[in-house]
DNA sequence: AGATCATTTTGATAAAGATCGAAATGAAAT
DNA sequence: ATTTCATTTCGATCTTTATCAAAATGATCT
């Protein structure tokens, strides 16, 4: 992943109702949601969220594709992990005491070494 | 972790320079960097490079603390593996196939299963 | 105490992003 | 072919953010 990139993805997610967003597609799983159903959810007039995400769409986090008469949004799990994987990218320059049980871990990492 | 929060992170590394320094810090180890030392290896003016470690800081990504005549900044791991969490929390809602190989795992939690 | 050094605040300017109603687009259904 | 429905683009306004030189701060060293 490049820096451009990843300014980009992280500045999508800056903002109140593209957050929201993102984790709504990202709890939604691989069957996605209509734009229309998201904006209702989320309480956003049609022409805002239609503005957002297309900003998560160029952004790379979003992935979209027409469903009869709807639009259904998913979220790109891979541009997230790799997103995740940027920042934490030779943390630590790869001490010992930093991967394994302390900075820099995941809470999901840690329940898997407990 | 709360959405203010989370965006507050969010548009802090959504920044070039930003970006780059949170990166520096996070490889940088405990040790952390001199906040002069930052902005000669980033080739950004001090004056500048002070408005966006404050960001940071009150984004609660870094942390400060005074070492002789220089301030040390840190990467703060764990808000940074809060923001992680937030953004991947409840992923797929559950579903089987989605945390266990595919979907909603870092790369890091794949080289653990491998 | 006074000098020195690293960092932060100020202030003024320039650039980018958010909001939402109304009009336009574009595909699917009848 | 025409109607219908979901979504996107336009346009105008407002708010937020980035930049950096110069001055101010604030702690350390002599």
């Amino acid at each position: 992943m490049k820096a451009d990139a990843a300014i980009a993805a992280l500045g999508a997610l800056a903002q109140e109702h593209r957050l929201a967003l993102f984790r709504l597609l990202v709890q939604a799983g691989e069957s996605g949601l209509a734009a229309g159903m998201i904006a209702e959810t989320l309480g956003v007039p049609n022409s805002s969220l239609s503005f957002h995400l297309a900003q998560l769409r160029e952004a790379g986090l979003v992935l979209q594709e027409r469903q009869h008469r709807s639009i259904i949004y998913r979220a790109n799990y891979p541009a997230m992990n790799a997103l995740v994987a940027y920042l934490m990218e030779n943390c630590c320059a790869g001490a010992a005491d930093c991967g394994a049980g302390a900075a820099c871990e995941t809470p999901a990492q840690e329940r898997k070494s407990a």
